[in-house]
DNA sequence: GATGGCTTGATATTTTATTTCAATAAGGGC
DNA sequence: GCCCTTATTGAAATAAAATATCAAGCCATC
């Protein structure tokens, strides 16, 4: 659950170290340009496009271009350190890294913060539906727009 | 449900009269444009895309500019006869046009088709969870990728 | 220190969507 | 019917998001 009072630098530096071993586990490759994506996506606790990282990637060296930035979120996603918002084209920091899922989220319309839900219920339901209705489950996207404790007051 | 032997020409033109008398009703207006858009994006019964409502419409006539078909498309999904699928950037008409919702969505992975699942348990408990962790309802989206029982023989 | 595979760089292009302003059409009041 | 206002569509340009392609670099292993 993000909250806007936290300690994030921690946030941010608890998300590469838990990416570092993952990946030293499966053997995947966490190279610095990937740590370094990581790092930004979680530098703004909330939903970050491709562009906007490629900006702060850029600053203080040579621009990089836009296939770096794709294929260094690509990855991110493979490993599961990073979910796209589809409805917002924009990509958050995953928190809990550990373990494989596809992301269901909660956008909060007003301070585009977003929350994850990581509950097995909803998730359960999901796929029970899709059982159903005779499909087969791969995944799914679920992105709930709505607005948050702290905008309500 | 999406069913590959079915009356397509029917199911075109029972999108198109509901419509028809949903806009009487709100006293919408159901231009032209609209109508020969809702047409299109029924006449593929899969996810098109924007620019292939696009090619479609300037068949035979002077190409139209990609506004034109956001317009009617913006349009659509406001009154609810058209939803957009966020994770393929298409469109589909809406089933059941009367009563509006959002969509929740299956896309078979193989064949592309698309089932809307109008089921409320699954809403509210889509709802429920968005409550349960603060936020307010507004609305969501969710799309499960499976294969259809067609696909799976 | 050569080989082969993964990763990144660089350039160009494609796909998807919006901004802006002008022209046209439709409905409401007189 | 005619004017006025507003909604709709046309048209041109541009922005935003993503990918294709090929070359260069890195690195593990033999």
């Amino acid at each position: 659950m993000l909250n806007h009072k936290h300690d994030h630098d921690a946030c941010i530096e608890t998300a590469l170290e838990s990416a570092q071993k993952i990946c030293e586990e499966r053997e995947t490759r966490f190279t610095p340009l990937r740590q370094r994506v990581l790092e930004l996506v979680w530098s703004k606790h909330e939903p970050i496009t491709a562009y906007e990282v490629l900006e702060l990637l850029s600053k203080g060296q040579k621009r990089v271009a836009p296939p770096t930035v794709y294929r260094a979120l690509d990855f991110l996603i493979a490993e599961g350190f990073v979910h796209r918002i589809e409805s917002l084209n924009s990509f958050v920091g995953c928190s809990d890294p550990a373990h494989k899922h596809q992301g269901h989220f909660m956008i909060c319309t007003k301070c585009r913060n977003v929350t994850e839900m990581n509950e097995s219920s909803l998730h359960n339901v999901i796929e029970t539906a899709a059982l159903e209705n005779g499909y087969s489950y791969e995944n799914s996207i679920l992105e709930i727009a709505g607005v948050c404790e702290n905008c309500r007051n």
